[in-house]
DNA sequence: TGTGTTGTCGTAAACGTTTACGGAAAAACG
DNA sequence: CGTTTTTCCGTAAACGTTTACGACAACACA
């Protein structure tokens, strides 16, 4: 059943090595013989057995994605990943590699996962995503040497790892700049915790656009919450009861805003007509929430794909002859402008 | 750096069959020289390489699942799979297995892809979703004999795998029975491929269920459309334009449904008021789509952890002593009465 | 004809494990 | 004390590849 390099070996009667060096196409094979190997392995189909191949090669030709599921959301998961993954595999694929997703247990933070897809030599690199500020898995990976790429930035581990990330900080800036520009001047911010580094970014756009247009930052309106629904749920109404309440208010995560949104109503107050709401980054339940929320749109599956051409063209072995290099990007998230502000 | 098993017998002036024993736990050591053994490997912090260690074994202790971009939606991906893979890996984990998840280009239905995760031995089993009536991934597997179970039910393979299902065809019925007792008699059906097998048992238990109330099934009412939002928009205006257009509509995928809403309100049709709408799946879209929509729900993250078992118990390596058997379940989906019906 | 070059292939070692087998020492038994 | 059993461990083969090395033939060149 499972054909090997020997059967294909004693099938055409030469030895193994040719066979290798056939497929593998070496030089030093006959044309011949090469296409007879080709067509014997078509017909047999035989296809080399992963583990013999990584065991001698040192390396299995494939990539990790570790992936966790969002804290606190039981139900369903974020939509988020599967067109990043799609783009990531598109582009993996056509240099051969496979890309293999590894799901964390929901609660320890990928630590125990990743330890042991380094360890056990499960694939030659891997890539992250939720980055923190601190990030004991960045720190943990450029201790030990092993090459990785992340979905978003940290302040761990310098810059000596590929990183794409979306411009949380600009978004914020321009989500203050456009309900500035419609007249509010009391805007609120919703986030989650600082560790999480897009919420970092964010808050400092906000930060800096407020000031620019020569508003002082008021803590009473800056609230952070768990970043899901019952978050947003539940931090929303202590913006909303401060002494000068806000007429706008910028949620960082969608499920916040969900939540935010539902407390809102609660309280009669109806987003995109007593209340604006700017949503930092986009999922479908913005588009099909009533009203239908203004928020800043990624382009997941570009990034999905240049991610992975980063993470190959910074590890020597995959980078073809122009040596490795770092690539760090961020990108531009492009406001969709809805009917919530 | 990668420390092997060799440096661990060096470092304990034992051989190295003494240490693999030792680490394995079989009887034949000594109790005092396999703690010893133990505790250097802490100390060296030794994992086996899995590359060796499956390649002599012949197994690779992970499982795989294939994961399909829908078709049609570049835009996000369904929020349905983390919890199920959520399920599914953490029952795998507690039999010391690993979840890779494979991720299929969008177009070519997997075939590919699955043919190589088999071919080169990757995994030691496949997971199946999305399963079609007649699916050749399915003969392909029975066909070489690799083990595998389905989320879904096919007619391809006989009961020859372990599958877990969820009952569409009574959530068919109980969806028109709850129409019916409202007052309800022209009750539209909008549908994806039957190809897709949870769209040939709605449509089923949608007939029974009209006839066992001596409603007659209108063709006129039942339309086919793209499983997405586009299939839902286009489709829908057919069953609202016949000579006695319908006073509800099921929807059997919540994209469709939303597409299908869409169509409506251009239409002036508003759903919960001027029409019924129940959506057989489930997820976040509905809940907070204005008006909510009635659905059904499906336990996911507990079907991923019984679809795990029952993959484990068909495979006589895995089944503990009792011997493999093949277990297949349908599951009931639980209505969340909402406000579009 | 002798020497060097080129093209093609076989041999064998190596990657890191696991495990069947046998052997030596220790323990049990008469 | 001699024999048998048990306990423990080392040896070596095997899993399926890849690849360094060398061998051999063919060919070119002087």
């Amino acid at each position: 059943m499972a054909s090997s390099i020997h059967d294909l070996a004693r099938h055409l009667n030469i030895s193994i090595g040719t066979v290798s060096r056939a497929l593998n196409g070496r030089a030093d094979v006959n044309a011949d013989t090469r296409q007879r190997v080709l067509d014997a392995a078509a017909k047999l189909n035989y296809s080399p057995n992963q583990s013999g191949r990584s065991l001698r090669r040192g390396s299995t030709h494939s990539i990790a994605f570790m992936l966790q599921p969002h804290p606190g959301d039981q139900q369903y998961g974020e939509p988020f990943f599967i067109p990043f993954l799609t783009g990531l595999q598109a582009k993996l694929a056509e240099s051969g590699l496979d890309l293999i997703v590894v799901m964390g247990a929901p609660g320890d933070y990928q630590q125990e996962r990743l330890r042991r897809v380094v360890e056990t030599r499960r694939a030659d690199a891997v890539v992250l995503a939720w980055t923190r500020r601190e990030d004991e898995r960045i720190d943990y990976l450029t201790r030990v040497g092993f090459p990785f790429a992340t979905l978003g930035r940290s302040r761990s581990g310098g810059k000596s790892y590929p990183s794409l990330d979306l411009d949380f900080e600009k978004a914020g800036a321009e989500a203050v700049d456009r309900l500035v520009a419609r007249g509010h001047r009391r805007i609120a911010a919703i986030r989650p915790s600082l560790n999480l580094n897009f919420g970092y970014l964010f808050l400092a756009g906000y930060r800096k656009a407020l000031r620019r247009h020569g508003i002082e930052v008021d803590p009473g309106l800056i609230a952070e919450g768990f970043i899901n629904e019952a978050g947003g749920y539940e931090v929303t109404p202590q913006v909303m009861r401060s002494k000068d309440p806000p007429t706008a208010i910028i949620f960082n995560n969608d499920a916040m805003a969900l939540g935010g949104c539902k407390a809102l109503a609660e309280m009669g107050i109806k987003p995109g007509h007593d209340i604006a709401v700017i949503v930092i980054v986009d999922t479908p339940l913005c588009r099909y929430f009533s009203p239908a929320l203004t928020a800043f749109r990624p382009p997941l599956e570009p990034m999905g794909r240049r991610l992975a051409e980063m993470l190959l063209a910074s590890i020597p072995a995959f980078a073809g002859t122009e040596g490795a290099r770092i690539i760090r990007e961020v990108w531009p998230l492009e406001l969709i402008a809805r009917d919530s502000d």
